[in-house]
DNA sequence: GCCAACGTTGGC
DNA sequence: GCCAACGTTGGC
């Protein structure tokens, strides 16, 4: 089983939303970034995890796991005028963006933030945090994978507070 | 095939 | 809202 990331706006679509979607499911569309979609298309399995990522919000970071149970097929929206994904050159017959469908399984106790996943030494390599990476389905090793997982349980404790005094 | 212009992402 | 970092587009 693979691990992954994909990254949502809350706003637009959040890990709540996710879990309050019937079947606590539904499927990932409007990628159109030609590597993201070949990772849909072409390397998500069913039964592989994935963190759901909170970007361009209050607080950046991974709040949750889902799970992918249908692997990479077209993604319609791309074939709707009225949808903001639509994409003249995407047609039923020769697909040119896909999605796969996904179901919550937790949210984390907290949101780990990108500021601490920044701040572990073991995962300065992490696509994630490299600068200027704006891909929104990456690939998560195993090794990170469990890193960030066991992130959840040590909450962070900013130094500045340790360091200070009771009145 | 180069590259400038443009549009988008996403942290801050 | 700003803007850096990208990805895409299209003229040449």
């Amino acid at each position: 089983m693979a691990y992954w990331l994909v990254k949502s706006e809350p706003d637009e679509f959040s890990i709540k939303d996710l879990k309050n979607r019937p079947g606590e499911t539904e499927h990932w569309d409007g990628v159109r970034n030609y590597q993201a979609r070949n990772f849909m298309r072409d390397q998500m399995k069913k039964g592989d995890t994935a963190f759901f990522y909170h970007s361009n919000c209050d607080e950046p970071g991974i709040a949750g796991v889902i799970e992918i149970v249908r692997e990479g097929y077209p993604d319609h929206t791309a074939f709707d005028p009225n949808d903001p994904h639509y994409d003249t050159k995407s047609t039923p017959d020769n697909p040119r963006w896909y999605m796969v469908d996904v179901r919550f399984i937790r949210e984390f106790k907290r949101t780990i933030s990108l500021k601490e996943l920044k701040s572990q030494r073991a995962l300065k390599d992490m696509q994630l945090v490299q600068r200027g990476n704006r891909l929104s389905v990456m690939p998560v090793t195993p090794r990170e994978w469990k890193t960030i997982t066991e992130m959840e349980n040590q909450p962070p404790v900013a130094k500045s507070t340790m360091t200070k005094r009771s009145p």
